[in-house]
DNA sequence: AGTTGGATGGTCT
DNA sequence: GACCATCCAACTG
């Protein structure tokens, strides 16, 4: 498990940094729901909106363990793989992606924020859903059954970009004893 | 083990 | 027109 936050828009590595905007709408509204956005101009990326409405911030699901729907996960980092493609890949294209991807341990299909998306299978409409909904089909629920978990904090990865002090601030929170957190 | 570059397109200046 | 809240394969040493 592996998350980060993201403020409002004095936080120079945050998207609520140019205001609202199209993009970033979701993290403008209600707490709870989701964020989400392409990077890369392929990879989706799954945020729940933290602050109140009218207060931009959410948090980065980073990297998530899959305990249920493995084969599930696995088919769908495929299909996402396959659509991420230009071209439509050729038969032996799509086995090479097919093996790979079957020859991962199931700790590593959703070690990474755009992995956490094509394991989920993921899409644009999945935008403004109620993460704490009961009957929404992405959501998030307590799980009794797994004991807590410890958690370290360091920068955020990725966004140099944004100078300090927002580069180096310790938003990131992960579980150093999880094998499925990002590297 | 560490570094580099390609894929790929929406978003913002 | 530049820049990404990324991932992976193909290099170097």
């Amino acid at each position: 498990m592996e998350v980060e936050a993201y403020g409002g828009t004095e936080d120079r590595a945050s998207h609520a940094r140019f205001g609202l905007t199209d993009r970033n709408r979701e993290m403008f509204g209600e707490p709870g729901r989701a964020y989400l956005y392409r990077v890369y101009g392929m990879h989706i990326c799954l945020n729940v909106v933290t602050e109140p409405a009218g207060s931009p911030a959410a948090v980065l699901i980073r990297a998530v363990e899959v305990r249920e729907g493995i084969e599930i996960a696995r088919a769908s980092r495929v299909a996402a793989a396959v659509a991420g493609r230009r071209v439509p890949p050729t038969g032996e294209d799509r086995a090479i992606i097919e093996r790979r991807i079957a020859a991962l341990p199931a700790a590593r299909l959703a070690a990474g924020p755009g992995l956490v998306g094509a394991a989920f299978g993921l899409e644009l409409w999945a935008r403004g859903l109620d993460l704490c909904d009961s009957a929404s089909p992405l959501r998030l629920e307590p799980d009794s059954a797994r004991g807590p978990a410890s958690v370290e904090a360091s920068a955020r990865l990725g966004v140099a970009f944004a100078g300090d002090p927002w580069a180096s601030a310790p938003w990131r929170f992960f579980d150093p004893v999880s094998a499925s957190v990002s590297r």
